[in-house]
DNA sequence: ACAAAAGTGTTAGACATACACCCATGT
DNA sequence: ACATGGGTGTATGTCTAACACTTTTGT
């Protein structure tokens, strides 16, 4: 009996804006199978590379993005899932802020990854709710990285990764409005906000007020989360 | 470049009784590396074969044990975690029932898995705060597991599987007082099962109550559950 | 009758929800 | 001045936490 299994990682970006809502990362193929269709950017791992290096690896070669978290998510093995034959796919989860977002990602053509198809190499921002039928299982491996987004910012303070650094209230109360789907009210969850002293107050003011009066910049003070947390205090929104 | 990894599957199978607390199965290794050290019961996956099968697979021929639930943990990819070359652990994360735990674990010798060191097959329950050194990184392994059931057993009713299918309230209280590690108050506990009303009572009452009076004993209902969570409603403890 | 655990109800406090007015800015 | 979103406080209701006595069984 002798086993013939090939691994590949995938990753699950996402990005946000209140413009847009959630996007995610995608790149076309520019190899069989499903050969010009888009699929999320990933490949085969080397023998001796720790799968999270992996991940950094491809996307840094296929879109050039800068990531901001990154947890493994699941692995996919049905049999069935590659037409080339049995290929795991040990699939991760990303969050970048909007700054990554609104620059178009760019391939990196790394001297070590140079193939006659690397000039086809394109990669692109897909809004959730326009995704095309992508390659392999790659819209469940999306399915199954909003559900982990969905529940896990209920409880753990992820949602401020996918915010610039200093960022007003009200930002973070969109993003909560669109994960949850539900209406939240702005002066109840700043006062949760508060209650926690998670916050860090800026004096700086939102620059570019489009409408209105200009709001305070805050960002997420991590050293008090890790202490709380230790604390046994928990994050919930 | 050719890649050369090869996957095996680990299963963490808890167990729990509220003599002992929580136990986890294991097996002792018959073949080299780590030969005679405890193990987490796994292996090779075949080719063909689903993960999830593949732990089945694996749980019945070297244990016989009848699990209750099963969901994937986590892919432990360190290339240096397998002496033998670079070998991907997809870990599963199991719970039985009291009845399964109570019966000793017994190798089921099937003719597709005979082999000469069959014979010396040896499976067993070992309590989680008496784990001896295993083989391979299996106390991280387990240790990560044990991360997994506690953090969900606060907002997904999970920890029913851990019971037999009926019981006494008290026994559900004593598994969330352990894996919660603080004190619950036994009437609010009550009162919050039978308001979230996915209890089923029974007429039957506790056979051997050792000491005081026996307890009625309760089910629960899933069907009530699932119409629940389709509602909205979040179970949480 | 005594020990041990089960069953039950009330009260106070904490937290979540609902809601309205004033403030700062751009047009 | 007006439109737009930001900042703040208070009242109400709901859920949680604390707590004590009675009941049923075995010895």
């Amino acid at each position: 009996m002798h086993q013939h299994i090939r691994v590949t990682v995938d990753a699950v970006i996402f990005g946000y804006n209140s413009r847009d809502g959630l996007s995610v990362l995608l790149i076309k193929r520019t190899i069989p199978p499903y050969i010009f269709k888009w699929a999320l950017p990933g490949g085969f791992a080397h023998n001796d590379e720790p799968l999270e290096d992996c991940v950094k690896r491809e996307l840094r070669s296929e879109t050039g993005i800068q990531i901001n978290y990154l947890e493994q998510l699941y692995t996919f093995g049905a049999p069935e899932r590659d037409p080339r034959g049995r290929v795991l796919s040990v699939a991760y989860f990303g969050l970048v802020r909007p700054t990554a977002l609104s620059t178009p990602p760019k391939p990196v053509i790394n001297s070590s990854f140079l193939n006659k198809t690397s000039d086809d190499r394109e990669a692109r921002w897909c809004k959730l709710n326009e995704l095309p039928q992508l390659a392999f299982d790659h819209n469940m491996i999306i399915e199954k990285a909003l559900v982990r987004l969905r529940n896990k910012v209920r409880y753990e303070p992820i949602g401020f990764e996918l915010l610039d650094s200093k960022f007003p209230i009200s930002e973070l109360e969109k993003l909560y409005e669109l994960l949850l789907s539900r209406p939240i009210d702005r002066r109840n969850f700043q006062k949760k906000l508060n209650s926690l002293g998670i916050l860090i107050a800026h004096e700086e003011k939102q620059k570019a007020a489009l409408q209105g009066r200009p709001a305070k910049l805050f960002s997420f003070n991590e050293q008090e989360y890790s202490k709380l947390r230790d604390e046994g205090v928990y994050f919930e929104i």
